[in-house]
DNA sequence: TTGAAAGCGGTACCAA
DNA sequence: TTGGTACCGCTTTCAA
């Protein structure tokens, strides 16, 4: 040995359909049609053929499958959201993993972090790869790559966040009725003063709670008071601030509607630190882990992220299945669940 | 065209490089050179082609490409955790993708709910999508599949819990050593009645937390107590049942250490109930969202999760560079986040 | 029922 | 510099 490179055995190519079909001495074709399940083989080829299979540990390998295959799919899809690592997101890519998984299909997870070019890429990225269809988080306004590789015959489903023409599935969460119900809450225990935070207005999601406030406090024929308003919030920090103004106003509001986790949260921490957290009712616009756990529990309007990641990964799959037209727009609904913050009366 | 069953224009095949070539009057092989920016086109020639590319909208098949290739990357890797919708998994999810998205590469992220035969379904499916590598949360204890795939050399690391031979790389928190903090830093407040709750004593993280909970008890000298530990808890609801006892016993702790997540919120509960929030401490391993909400805010030992993805990716991709041997194991190191519950004196 | 040959969309190799 | 040809691993088509 001392005088050999010896070194590692040349690496062993893994066995490919040809080498189980010499092996087992049938042709190509054969080994494809035990691979494939497909009818019409013996049962003595068949079971020579998976002897062959088993004795060199043979791996389908499904891209190339794909590839000459007729309707060329892969048994993939792409998901692009915001942030992966985002609860609400992470629950979407979840609910829409088990429903491919059912259908033995794998999902390719990306974050846009709302950036429109991260997000251009991505989907070309994917659509190189020959994704059988997408599941997108639009980042607003620019969705001209994307419609464009829908077009192109892409399959897509757009969640969360509509689309800006029909002709595109979306699953969207009914914000703007979760909204009325919220104020309509607040209302029934007797508020007439009723705050509103708000994330930015260029954000769909954000627009449609404050549309819900607003015709919220018209059914409740409560005069809309813009000297309760604050939108474009961002933040804990940004939405404690306003909160802890509003309330130092001569004309304080005795309940808050926060339209979005953080700003709930601000809020909490704002009623916190003035020791009005038993005084001041609160509701929020989608839940959060241990709201719950405080102290008084706080109520929120919920949003149903599993059932955004079902309705969604159901359409592509149904669109994958032939029911591509018409497109469909579903509207999710959201749950109230009162806990307590939403339940205190007027000071 | 009433007399028509018009319909849709036939599917437009999507073009190919032979599209391209034909257009632009050269070989498919220009072609070829161009997409992938060889060296060694005319300037004329290249703009030709780029012409027609534009002109058809071509897109790259990107599977085609790497079934040809010498090297066959796919530009794509796997991922299989236990849950992506869970936040820790997904922050490790999220930090392999930013790395993976600098080398213009995606991730299929997949849940094995810890359940060993959807963890093989799933390995066995994401190397048959000719992904360039894996990243693995390991289901204890089998890990036959996972090993054979490396075997034939699929690139691998294991993140989280380590594999169960030296050869696979492996990226784990310093559990022992998180728990060894949590246990001295309680010690240095004066605290000898420690409690522990932990997780199943079958997960590696549960058991290597609690062995630094024994080791950490021995630095400081403190008698370990059996009456004092509670393991195999599953859930908020169980750590509460637990706590709740413990602290209804006449040798009733001074201290708690959580070894999970839930269990520390478990705990958080019975402390409220009881309203000993401020008269009983409490660490917990793993920061959750809105600790320092609670009152009084809850300290504890927070692991790494981003810097297990990021080392993790880091380590699969020099093993694609070629660094493979030999198999490393990096320890992430926890940090103490001192809140308030963790620095309460003994009752 | 089985197999031979063509080809999916591209890249590798070598000759022109 | 450019192009022809073989071929990646598999499915399709069609003849035997």
């Amino acid at each position: 040995m001392l005088t050999t490179m010896a070194g590692k055995p040349p690496a062993p190519r893994t066995p490919t359909m040809r080498d189980v079909a010499a092996l087992a001495g049938v042709s190509l074709k054969t080994v494809s049609r035990v691979v494939n399940q497909e009818a019409g083989v013996t049962a003595e080829l068949a079971e020579r053929v998976a002897g062959a299979i088993r004795l060199l540990d043979y791996r389908h390998d499904t891209t190339a499958s794909s590839l000459r295959r007729t309707d060329r799919r892969t048994a993939s899809i792409g998901l692009v959201v915001e942030d992966v690592a985002n609860p609400f997101m992470s629950a979407i890519n979840r609910a829409i993993e088990d429903l491919a998984h059912a259908r033995r299909t794998l999902v390719f997870a990306s974050s846009s972090d709302g950036d429109a070019q991260r997000e251009a890429d991505l989907v070309r990225a994917l659509a190189a790869r020959q994704v059988d269809g997408l599941i997108v988080v639009p980042v607003a306004p620019d969705q001209r790559v994307l419609l464009n590789e829908h077009r192109l015959g892409l399959p897509m489903v757009f969640v969360d966040r509509p689309a800006i023409t029909r002709d595109v599935d979306s699953v969207t969460t009914d914000n703007r009725e979760g909204a009325r119900l919220a104020v309509g809450h607040l209302a029934r225990h007797g508020h007439r003063r009723i705050a509103f935070l708000g994330d930015l207005h260029s954000i769909w999601t954000a627009e449609e709670r404050y549309l819900g406030y607003v015709e919220g406090l018209a059914t409740e024929g409560i005069r809309l008071d813009p000297r309760l308003i604050r939108r474009d919030m961002r933040g804990i920090d940004a939405a404690c601030a306003a909160a802890t103004e509003l309330l130092g106003s001569s004309e304080a509001p005795s309940a808050f509607f926060a339209g979005q986790n953080l700003l709930t949260i601000g809020v909490v921490r704002a009623l916190q630190v003035l020791g009005l957290r038993h005084r001041v009712a609160l509701i929020g616009f989608d839940d959060f882990t241990l709201a719950d756990l405080l102290e008084p529990a706080v109520s929120v309007i919920a949003q149903d992220a599993v059932g955004l990641g079902q309705a969604a990964a159901s359409r592509l799959f149904e669109q994958l299945d032939g029911d591509a037209f018409p497109a469909r727009h579903i509207r999710v609904p959201t749950r109230l669940i009162a806990r307590g913050s939403g339940e205190l009366p007027p000071g």
